[in-house]
DNA sequence: GTAAACCGTGGAGTATAGTCCACTGTCAAG
DNA sequence: CTTGACAGTGGACTATACTCCACGGTTTAC
């Protein structure tokens, strides 16, 4: 199939697709060419392009899953080598959700410092104290 | 002060002042120049820097600190005023965490259909079920 | 008097993941 | 035979937040 069909069936923009081509996650070799250039896709790079979504899905980053798919390629791709990977993003997305939930609690007081009046009664102008001071007064 | 001695006080490095000047989140005027055209940095500017730290420390971006600094510059940068742009700030964190969490626990149950069995049990070669066809068998 | 350490400016590069554009070639319909 | 919808390539641009570099001038120490 061409570029555009394969785009339909991807749900990915044909720019998308070539970038990914451009990124060697996905190759089109010079024998599937047409006489008049133009690419010549198989059902197998389709199926390629929806791994790439679901990898992407995890949140691993374009890398990752270029890394992944050479995994895949090579026939190791399996769950035990595939565990440490999967274990160290979990990781990282612990921390990264811990981050999020203090910066969350962080505002949270901030405002409610605000709202209750401990912030600006002393203040000679408008300005959050919490916010020029980075103290509650 | 001279930039080499805001950026010990501050602790931030001397491009990252010289960035955050580009982008106008402080400013120098022209008066303030030493004869030899080197910039003299006083203790607002410190403390503006000090500030800047803290609103992104908070989760905002360099755009966003902007233009609370240009609400604390027109002193306007009061409680409810802030109030808006804080709760907007906890929805959009609670977006992204309960996004992280979904992604750490399709990796978690990933990984245990692996272990469990679920993958590979069919398969003829060593790669992963679950990551080549999207599906647990 | 010269070398190190500092200051200034402008611009390029980093990572991420595309998106858009110009310019050109090809194919099918009317 | 020309118009529109495709196809190809290379390169620029987006956002974010710096970081680094080149090149030049200044100040300080020995």
């Amino acid at each position: 199939m061409l570029i555009g069909e394969l785009s339909n069936k991807s749900g990915l923009s044909r720019d998308t697709i070539r970038f990914y081509e451009k990124h060697g996650l996905i190759a089109v070799g010079k024998k599937e060419r047409r006489f008049n250039n133009y690419k010549e896709y198989s059902d197998e790079t389709l199926k390629r392009l929806n791994t790439i979504k679901l990898i992407k899905s995890f949140g691993f980053t374009l890398n990752e899953t270029l890394e992944l798919l050479d995994m895949i390629d090579i026939n190791t791709a399996s769950c035990d080598n595939l565990e440490d990977k999967i274990e160290l993003k979990v990781k990282l997305l612990d921390d990264k959700i811990k981050e999020l939930i203090n910066v969350r609690t962080l505002l949270l007081n901030g405002l409610k410092s605000c709202k209750t009046g401990n912030c600006n009664i002393k203040s000679t102008d408008n300005n959050c104290q919490i916010i020029t001071t980075g103290k509650a007064n």
